[in-house]
DNA sequence: TAGACGTGGCG
DNA sequence: TCGCCAAGTCT
């Protein structure tokens, strides 16, 4: 009956055992019991106002609380309510975004705060799938608006959340899948009181943002070290196991920063450009290799007169930019040229190099650089 | 469902 | 400098 010892033993590892289950109720009180002294005083803590929990939690995904917080307090500023959201237009609301990245999270901002409005009278629903209905809202930002605004006792899991489980537990596979996954909801869900689940979710966070970390956490100011497998085995950092990533690819693109008398000429990128879709910037080309400064003006110089109406100057050589969008690692070969429109009618759009906070963070370095350089000359 | 999506912090 | 990873969602 061997076969029935491996299923049977396999099966078991869907499920905590009775002393995991202990091990893990032994979490709450510690953890809350440092959370209500280590807390961190943020922007979106100052009360459960739902839409400021909302805006929070959809500015908080894949990007950290120190970025958020200054994009929170503009964001919030412009936009104070539900209905002032749903009132704007979507370049104003991604001019808002600009350099926070995953511009569908601005987008959806929007279309959802009309939803809000036309079919729940201005208030977000207090429920799960009314929440989840709404684009942009998943599963964790379901759940977290759930605990943090409205009580709800369901638990959160996030990044942090899988972080901190998995090590407490060693667990030895990839937390989004499979018996991991299943190990770990169960273990967030027994880890969770009925009094104050916000709380209690938003102290798992923290402590996986604060102190177990992803490099080098801070075992010996962790309120549950003691029950930490990770920890007894003195390796904290080898869970959860590493992520598969996709190898980088360098790719070359020429910028135009064309300097007209009303400003640096802007367009929208199409929608099926291969990044940023969509998205207001300087135009940009692909390039197969990296050109030489010399190259790259001239080759500039034509493709700007090939699309625009213009009377162009000197094309100059600037720089090369770095910069990543998800695993494409761009150079970007930044040329200024000055030029005046040749045809009024044709007038493109254009941005001061003050008002380059409105672009997306890879358009506002290359404005910047321009802006520098000619600084110096 | 695995891959795409932006950017910055940090070791 | 460079690579990993972040309070995920969508398709």
């Amino acid at each position: 009956m061997g076969h029935l010892k491996t299923m049977s033993s396999r099966a078991s590892n869907r499920k905590l055992t009775p002393s995991q289950r202990n091990r893990v109720r032994s979490i709450t009180t510690p953890l809350n019991e440092w959370y209500a002294v280590r807390h961190r005083d943020l922007p979106w803590r100052e009360n459960q106002d739902p839409y400021r929990v909302w805006i929070s939690e959809i500015m908080l995904q894949q990007t950290q609380v120190k970025t958020v917080i200054p994009y929170y307090e503009r964001f919030m500023g412009r936009f104070p309510t539900v209905v002032s959201l749903s009132e704007a237009d979507e370049d104003e609301v991604l001019e808002y975004w600009a350099g926070l990245g995953y511009y569908s999270r601005g987008r959806n901002l929007r279309v959802a705060a009309q939803q809000v409005v036309r079919d729940h009278g201005g208030a977000l629903p207090n429920d799960e799938a009314g929440l989840r209905s709404l684009p942009g809202i998943g599963e964790y930002t379901a759940a977290a608006i759930g605990s943090i605004a409205f009580d709800h006792a369901v638990p959160v899991i996030d990044g942090n959340v899988e972080r901190v489980l998995a090590r407490y537990l060693t667990l030895e596979g990839d937390p989004k899948k499979g018996d991991s996954n299943t190990l770990l909801r169960e273990a967030a869900r027994i880890a969770l009181p009925n009094e104050q689940p916000g709380d209690h979710n938003q102290a798992m966070m923290e402590l996986g943002a604060t102190v177990c970390t992803p490099r080098a956490p801070g075992c010996g100011d962790c309120p549950i070290a003691s029950g930490c497998r990770a920890n007894k085995l003195g390796r904290p950092e080898a869970f959860p196991p590493p992520r598969q990533r996709r190898k980088p690819e360098i790719q070359h693109w020429l910028a135009a920063v064309i300097v007209t008398p009303t400003g640096i000429v802007v367009r929208r990128a199409a929608e099926d450009a291969p990044f940023l879709k969509t998205q207001w910037g300087v135009p940009l080309w692909p390039v197969d290799d990296a050109p030489d400064p010399r190259q790259a003006a001239t080759k500039l110089r034509a493709l700007v007169r090939s699309e625009f109406d213009f009377e162009l100057g000197r094309a100059s050589y600037q720089a090369e930019i770095k910069h990543s969008i998800t695993y494409r690692s761009l150079r970007v070969h930044v040329v200024t040229i000055p030029a005046s429109t040749a045809n009024e009618q044709t007038a493109p759009r254009t941005v001061q190099v003050g008002d380059a906070w409105k672009l997306p963070g890879l358009h506002r370095k290359i404005v910047e650089c321009a802006a520098r350089q000619s600084t110096n000359n």
